[in-house]
RNA sequence: GCGGAAUUGGUGAAGUGGUUAACACGGUAGAUUGUGGCUCUAUUAUGCGUGGGUUCGACUCCCACAUUUCGCCCCA
């Protein structure tokens, strides 16, 4: 048997009714908030992501699918959305000529060479927003609560927003200047991983799971102090302005995020429970350049919706999801099938949501099959009736049998479902 | 990539170095000769992740691999 790739999964049964529900939410608000949708490719030039993320975050450990295709060209499947998005923004010139602020969102698959573990995947799916042109904390404020109230949307109640500035690249240089110089005498008290990161991309030092609790962490230079006036002046327009969205936040100065494109505000959607993060998004204002396009301020995030399948599963009652059919057509003989299929036609292409026996099950069976189906209306063929022009329909809730016409069956299903 | 744990029918699972792998749900058939959902009866894994090895004999012990899972790394 060949069995799945590893860190894969087939969405099946409830969890892809939760996916296709989620996705319709999606589609949905995006509507409302006025955001387009794009699709950019799975796979990219490996060099899009390889310099999206930045020469300091050392390339080699990001886990990324990459491989040579057959014309030599370097290639990785997309880790994440943003550096699709911000490319096809620079190659189609949707910039050009606007003032206004651009707003897309995507939904789709990533992939991550990364060891799976319950909620993540190497194929992952996932949703984001990227909003381009604007640099007011008014957009900073809509993006994150568009995020937090799709959330809530969804059903996901116990989550929190976490909040921090990272500032403008100065402030990131004078605080990983203060950082490197607090902790180097400590170098040695730290973990293996911390004293490769103090080289490699310090900040996420304050991710450590190992010390988190020491003394030397408890004292650490707080990254809110040394954020320019310009900086703090944006996180307390932000703040206020969450506030009157109603948007439950926390600030958290050691949140970091692992990419070095992000400046100001970065921001985790936290699940309560589990302390796990539904999303993540941040401001990078300097990126867009970064890949040869104008010096455009840009904001998003995005959202994994395999984990979000698991949270609503959570909340729902523990039972399976019951399948919803209006009407289901019971057949026995080859007369009574092929009739059953044409009706079959003629209802579904009336919007009548209808299904109907195709194997050789006994009609106990068929009425278990209707059953599990949920099904409004139960039509009961009869080869005897058929001969006479006449249908037999069961309600399935008040189990009252009636014979119809069969030129009035159609009309007579509709409104009886 | 590193370390720990797991892997038995469609599902949840019990189990022992030795002939028939418990129980439950679900499925099928019948009692009910084309009208069910209750009940009763029968039936439902020629196989215990895959491949090797030890053994007279392995689902059970050993090794490798795969997948899952927990933690680390990474987190876009």
């Amino acid at each position: 048997m060949i069995a799945k790739p590893k860190g894969t999964y087939d969405l099946i049964d409830i969890d892809a009714k939760i996916y296709q529900y989620i996705v319709d939410v999606i589609n949905e608000y995006m509507t409302y908030y006025n955001y387009e949708f794009v699709r950019t490719p799975i796979f990219e030039d490996s060099s899009l992501f390889h310099r999206s993320v930045g020469e300091a975050s050392d390339i080699v450990t990001k886990e990324t699918y990459d491989f040579t295709d057959r014309g030599g060209r370097n290639i990785t499947l997309r880790p994440e959305g943003t550096a699709g998005v911000v490319r096809s923004l620079i190659e189609n010139k949707l910039y050009g000529n606007r003032n206004d602020t651009l707003k897309y969102y995507y939904l789709g698959t990533m992939y991550r060479y990364e060891r799976p573990q319950a909620g993540r995947y190497r194929e992952l799916t996932q949703f984001g927003v990227e909003v381009f042109n604007s640099n007011d904390p008014l957009i900073d404020a809509e993006v994150i609560s568009l995020g937090y109230n799709l959330l809530k949307e969804l059903g996901i109640e116990n989550f929190t927003v976490h909040l921090n500035s990272l500032g403008d690249e100065e402030t990131r240089t004078n605080y990983i200047k203060a950082l490197k110089e607090y902790l180097k005498p400590y170098l040695n008290d730290l973990c293996e991983d911390c004293r490769t990161r103090y080289e490699k991309n310090p900040l996420r030092i304050l991710d450590c799971k190992v010390d988190k609790d020491s003394q030397v962490f408890q004292n650490m230079p707080n990254i809110l102090d040394y954020l320019s006036d310009d900086a703090k002046l944006r996180l307390e327009k932000l703040k206020s302005l969450l506030t009157m969205l109603e948007v439950d936040y926390e600030i958290d100065s050691k949140l970091v995020r692992g990419i070095d494109y992000y400046d100001y505000h970065v921001w985790e959607y936290i699940s309560d429970d589990s302390g796990l993060a539904l999303g993540a998004g941040g401001r990078y204002n300097s990126l867009v350049k970064t890949l040869d396009g104008p010096d455009m301020p840009a904001i998003g995030f995005g959202i994994g919706i395999d984990r979000l399948i698991g949270e609503i599963k959570k909340n729902l009652e523990d039972r399976p999801m019951p399948h919803n059919v209006d009407v289901y057509i019971m057949c026995v003989n080859e007369e009574e099938k092929i009739y059953g299929e044409t009706l079959a036609q003629s209802l579904r292409l009336n919007r009548v949501i209808t299904e109907i026996n195709s194997n050789n099950l006994s009609l106990k069976s068929q009425f278990k099959v209707a059953d599990n189906l949920n099904a409004k209306q139960l039509i009961i063929l009869n080869s005897e009736d058929l001969q006479k022009g006449l249908v037999n329909i069961k309600d399935n809730a008040t189990k009252e049998e009636v014979k119809i016409d069969e030129n009035e069956v159609i009309d007579y299903l509709i409104s009886n479902i």
